[in-house]
DNA sequence: CGATATTAGATGAATTTTCATATAAATCCA
DNA sequence: TGGATTTATATGAAAATTCATCTAATATCG
């Protein structure tokens, strides 16, 4: 065990948490940038891969990222013909956004890639405390 | 159980990561910037609370960001008088950072606040439970 | 119903971050 | 040694993000 960085990295959670993300993450992320994605194109491309519309908003909270940021975001990717847009029907003050053939040919094998990283990550652990860890980080983000 | 948002909330341990780490941290990041700092300015003022030096290297490390981010947020912070800068001695390419009299009064009680953060978080699991999460997270950490 | 409050998204300006590269000081090693 | 390589930090220009606001559409409720 080394010796603790200072203010938190040996004990804090919340800085536990925020390296062992961006360690983790880090890793997959080149292979994002790679691709010439960057992580929030490739969150929303990822998102959107299902083929359903999702507003900006959910976009947003899905991305981890304000609303702003995305609006801006998707112009750029709608200028790039990624992704495509329409007026909500339901409620008409929302903007629903899809993915295009041209984004699907963005996202080219980080799908199946993102689950080979998965696998490596988990792999890190053994089986009983990597599901003691998805199942406290899923009780963390339920207190949100 | 919510039903699983697209590709990944419910289940891709970086996902996961992120998204808790985003939201346990959200609640910490909001009183700093309620303190008037943002949360890169402090992390820096808080590793350097200790009173020891730092390299810009070692800055950037912990604060989970980009070398030339940091330079660029200490020249500010210097300019602001938050912290001080003296060449390295042993190796004379680093510049050392230590925090000044006006950085400590910038973090004003944010230190004793992050503390008080630290166990609302972990109060939300148990106590094995956060024992478990804390050594996982650990030996992700060690695997990056 | 109609006024008020809230919510979704967009936007401009200011700030911050990134990317690529530059410089200088260590480190390697044949 | 001395040349090649690596490491620490800095920097300019481009790109992305934030903040505060604004508009329009939808809820709320007396």
């Amino acid at each position: 065990m080394p010796r603790a960085e200072p203010w938190a990295v040996d004990d804090y959670l919340s800085y536990l948490l925020a390296r062992a993300s961006h360690i983790v993450a880090s890793e997959f992320h080149l292979e994002v940038r790679a691709a010439g994605l960057t992580v929030l194109e490739w969150r929303v491309l990822a998102t959107l891969a299902d083929g359903r519309p999702h507003s900006v908003g959910e976009l947003a909270s899905i991305a981890l990222a304000q609303q702003s940021t995305v609006t801006k975001l998707l112009k750029r990717m709608e200028a790039e013909g990624r992704i495509a847009r329409s007026d909500g029907e339901v409620d008409r003050r929302q903007s629903l956004v899809r993915i295009t053939a041209t984004g699907r040919h963005a996202l080219g094998t980080l799908l199946s890639r993102s689950k080979r990283h998965e696998r490596s990550a988990v792999e890190r652990l053994d089986a009983r405390e990597a599901a003691a860890l998805k199942s406290a980080l899923r009780k963390l983000i339920s207190s949100g």
